[in-house]
DNA sequence: AAATTGACGTTAGTCGGCTAACTATAAAAT
DNA sequence: ATTTTATAGTTAGCCGACTAACGTCAATTT
């Protein structure tokens, strides 16, 4: 057994599940307009519409750059509107728009079955210990 | 407790893990001059130097547009070359550098460390559980 | 009141990853 | 021998993510 080898190591597997969970993803949403990571954003603005920049900034845990470009792809898209804040300026707070909102519909189901995909044919013990680890693994690298 | 929350489900936590993993990665390896996803490469080159590209395709598990892209900037970054294989002139080798060399020098070394952050807090039983359902996981999406 | 500090976003540049279209070359079929 | 098909890479365009520098505007500080 070589040294540093990264089959079977924890991180290996980790980097690996990274690449196919998001192809597997983006396979689900293909048809929906929407692109993997961009299907959070509708959530949590379905959840609370006309929220800031800042705020998706935090919840999302990415950063501002980041969220930037991906606004003013999805309201090129149609699914989301910006507009500034009237009594503070420097705020933008983003909405979601109809066509938004059935996307997020879409969006929630192919959650689901990601979640099924991902976990099939792990009992809900082993489902449970899996995210004990894996919340575990999170803090430690956070 | 709303149905489709990304918090605690699987995937929600794979997300957030795929994230802070890669900037933790690029955190250890700044100042190596190697960018996480090129560290799998210099691996592969070390084992086995002057692989076509396809072979490096198929090991790595990334598309031919990827790499592509990837070597010109390791290549600009003196860390590999490039040479046509003179039988078959469709065919492109890749060798690494005494920088690069150097290089992965390092990269192992962040490659332990990572490990031991990942797994920080973890019985070897429990490390040992994780992998088999990463495992199971990794399948479950490919 | 004017200057400094801090908060909010945007922009530009870098990187990994993907798909799709295209080129070049080798191999196989006719 | 010529055509067809398959293989190997490249290029361009898209997306998420990051950092760093910058412009705006509000809130303190002086």
């Amino acid at each position: 057994m070589k040294s540093g080898k990264p089959h079977n190591s924890l991180n290996g597997l980790l980097v690996e599940i990274s690449k196919i969970r998001r192809n597997k993803s983006n396979e689900l949403l293909s048809g929906t307009g929407v692109h993997a990571g961009q299907d959070i954003l509708l959530y949590y603005l379905d959840m609370e519409d006309g929220q800031t920049v800042s705020a998706l900034v935090e919840k999302m845990g990415i950063q501002q750059g980041t969220i930037a470009a991906m606004i003013e792809r999805m309201v090129n898209a149609g699914m989301i509107t910006k507009k500034k804040d009237a009594a503070d300026k420097r705020i933008s707070r983003v909405f979601i728009t109809k066509k938004g909102k059935a996307a997020h519909q879409q969006v929630t189901e192919t959650w689901r079955k990601m979640e099924s995909i991902t976990a099939k044919g792990l009992s809900p013990i082993e489902q449970a210990q899996l995210i004990t680890l894996l919340e575990k693994v999170r803090d430690n690298l956070s």
